[in-house]
DNA sequence: ATGTGTGTAGACCGATCTGTCTACTTAGGG
DNA sequence: CCCTAAGTAGACAGATCGGTCTACACACAT
């Protein structure tokens, strides 16, 4: 019997990011996981509220990864990781997270489009709380902290970029790409 | 009366660009448009249909613009004209384009997923053009082909992030902090 | 034993979806 | 003059949408 809520919000994840939001009913979501509309209704207000908790859901998701994936790496090398991390991802090497269809939080972002709703603001959150794990890893590297911080930007910049040229042009190589410019970089501020 | 075809899809491009393509039935369209139903179908065989005309429609005035934002300056020059062109559309600068809700075809891309569906083609196809775009400026200032292929996929890569950073994250300076890392990766060529 | 919370199955509601159709209008060319 | 193409308004169809509701089942704590 087990956790009901978090078996829809599974289901509801999986339908999401591979069709998008508005694309996927409710009653599919139900199908899919088997569970009664009743119990969607009792733990959910309704679906925005769904959406919502599947946006949470890869968000924990998502940083447990990354920082598996970046643990016991620093510096110079956790850039690397994070740019390995990205590809394996892209060409399905790594199981914990599903079958690559882009970044859940920029597609959910186009479909939400408005920066001021809920949902949307999950999304920048998420991309905050992405940036900050890397943020530590650079700041055992760096100590300046604007320098350091100009380098995170970039590297934030090289990490949307991949991901979207993943998705959108199909190019699975990105990351890599991503990689050797963001080694050009660190290597231009001495780390 | 004019073009009906061509209101029907500004009219569509202005919702779906808005609120997303799923989000926005044809009704709605046809009533922002002022057009009749029957007319729609006359036109195009269904929704879809629709939406790749949007699509192109985007494709053209996006590189229209881009070209005009282009023209005359090539090396080093281009590449901040293409930076700087970015930050006036995050910043709505620019009356060509209209106000910024991301870039469309990511936006189109991730409510259309299927990397073998016709529109999500239309969408790499449209990358694949405003990169060759900004090809041609670079081959003006390096003369191995190599290394302006590098240099390319890096500034496309600065594009994509800068873009999705000012969509997602509402970071309105992404452009220009993509602009500092470019014009970095340009002298390390010696450009 | 009896309520309370959590669950199932699925009918049902009104709204909205894409798409079709009828009936009528208008403009232009042979 | 009349035929055709392109247009309007809007009813209509069948499916699906998000969401509510009834009726029932089981577990468990008071």
């Amino acid at each position: 019997m087990v956790d009901k809520r978090e078996q829809l919000v599974r289901a509801a994840f999986d339908l999401f990011y591979r069709d998008g939001i508005h694309a996927v009913g409710v009653n599919r979501v139900l199908s899919e996981s088997g569970i009664a509309k009743k119990t969607l209704y009792h733990h959910f207000p309704g679906k925005d509220d769904l959406v919502a908790a599947t946006v949470e859901y890869r968000h924990n998701a998502f940083l447990l990864w990354l920082e598996h994936r970046l643990e016991a790496v620093a510096g110079k090398k956790a850039v690397d990781a994070l740019y390995d991390a990205l590809d394996d991802w892209f060409n399905g090497r790594d199981d914990a997270l599903q079958p690559f269809h882009g970044c859940f939080f920029i597609n959910v972002s186009a479909e939400f489009g408005d920066p001021e709703h809920p949902i949307h603001r999950l999304c920048a959150e998420h991309k905050r709380q992405v940036a900050a794990i890397v943020r530590c890893k650079l700041a055992a590297c760096l100590d300046d902290n604007e320098k350091t911080e100009q380098l995170l930007e970039a590297l934030m910049l090289l990490k949307e970029g991949a991901i979207v040229q993943a998705h959108v042009a199909g190019d699975k190589q990105a990351a890599l790409k991503a990689k050797d410019v963001a080694r050009m970089l660190l290597a231009s501020v001495g780390c």
